[in-house]
DNA sequence: CGGGGAATTGAATACGTTCAAAGGCCGTGG
DNA sequence: CCACGGCCTTTGAACGTATTCAATTCCCCG
């Protein structure tokens, strides 16, 4: 499990033939100490019953999802969290006038569909932006060993919480009363730290999705971010090359993202 | 626990002297069916082990806190989870730069302090807009009686879920995208959906709290949030007696909240 | 090499903000 | 009981920012 193999999931770009950019490093898979799955995979081992093992067994890890698959829809059952070891997965939701909201985006060490632990439907649709991999573990497992490891309970219980934490800072950075720019460059501050620490430097920022992708997770039109990085290009805020950001200076986006 | 006793938690208005508005109902405790937290409540009485009523007789019901009071403080210690019986509560972080930032309200019915079940500090402010009464229940009673009843555990993970569907809800209703009007008009809904049975119609929605704090919460100044009532008003799609709105064409609001 | 889609750039418009002022409500004090 | 003062709310007009629509450029891929 701790083994790292190369692929190359990175379909947007062609390192033979890309004049913009190096060659992306999300191919790597992260390590599973780096997962937010860790602590629900970790128990298990520790545990001698049958049942434990035999979810070990079961798990199925780095599955890989080829670049715009859904690993879920809006309203299909939920049967699975995942742990995203490689790529990028786009969260979005349908709105009831039927346009189209990205409510957010999964890196690799990172869950997806544990917003519904405790619900039978999705809410949401889950879509790999690049090629992908992600781990699996049966929801109806989760619960099964749940009653027996209360350790993996509060776990399960802390990657809620977690959830909860993330959509408040989502709220208080994203929505009220911010400018596009603190807007964007609090976007690339917090894809930033969000990088678990196997991939080179935090100054280097992939971004596997489309403009309009972030820009409509963000609330802006795409035409406005493209403005506003282009305008962090000129102030030497950042650099752009293609969809690999570097954050030049660090300090400067955190006072504009604070306003 | 189920009877109803009146007192007057409503300091904005005097009855006596109100020119404008009937006089509130949020004066009228929720009943407990109604609260959220009846299915942590109600297995309690199940149990026949001591612990259990215990914690019955142990959980302080329908505290009051008068208007501008904490219920905690960002920072604080975690030690209660809350339902509001009565009033309306804030809930409010500060941002990096030291701005002040709604994050929500909550109304009677509802939880308060749940966003942080399995952290150990506070990370908002929860003060009462008027005055106010909860249930408060304490986190080490829910966590021992968890490791007893299952039931209840599944109680407190079904908490946390609601949080997030409340939050991402909040997210794709008031952030993307979404104009004033369309963020007002969903408010009003929202509010009005939130409001339990027991208080007489749902057209009739009463907003205790400041301008400010409204149009704060939907990242809008309070002057536009003004403007866009005073619309609403004039296109008969509300009807505003003070800190009361009637919604009279709840379609048009609803289409207006839609795009 | 050429086609197509995404990304960028430009100019006009629309919307929310800002600053300023007036009005209304409420508590206080005469 | 009425008058005063403060604060919140509402209204008005000028401004700034994001959007819109359109055109161009850049990449990717056949």
């Amino acid at each position: 499990m701790k083994d790292r193999q190369a692929s190359e999931p990175f379909n947007e770009v062609h390192p033979s033939k890309s004049t913009r950019g190096a060659p992306h490093t999300l191919s790597e898979h992260v390590a599973c100490e780096d997962c937010a799955l860790d602590p629900v995979c970790k128990p298990i081992p520790m545990g001698t019953a049958e049942p434990f093992s035999y979810i070990l067994d079961n798990m199925k890890r780095r599955d890989p999802i080829a670049a715009g698959q859904l690993l879920y829809n809006e309203g299909s059952d939920v049967s699975e969290v995942y742990a995203i070891t490689s790529g990028c997965l786009k969260l979005s939701t349908q709105r009831p006038n039927g346009s189209y909201q990205v409510t957010g985006f999964r890196m690799p060490g990172e869950l997806v569909g544990d917003e519904v632990l405790g619900l039978k439907t999705h809410r949401f649709r889950a879509e790999a932006v690049c090629d992908s991999a992600v781990c699996r573990i049966s929801i109806s497992d989760i619960e099964a060993i749940s009653q027996h490891l209360p350790l993996f309970q509060q776990a399960v219980l802390s990657l809620m919480t977690n959830q909860c934490r993330q959509l408040h800072l989502q709220l208080s950075s994203y929505v009220a009363h911010a400018n596009a720019e603190s807007k964007v460059a609090a976007f690339l501050l917090n894809v930033s730290e969000r990088r678990v620490s196997t991939e080179q430097t935090t100054s280097r920022v992939p971004l596997p999705m489309s403009r309009s992708d972030i820009a409509n997770f963000l609330g802006l039109r795409p035409e406005t971010l493209s403005r506003t990085l282009s305008k962090f290009q000129k102030q030497s805020l950042i650099e752009m090359q293609g969809k690999t950001v570097h954050l030049v200076n660090v300090a400067g986006l955190k006072s504009i993202s604070e306003q």
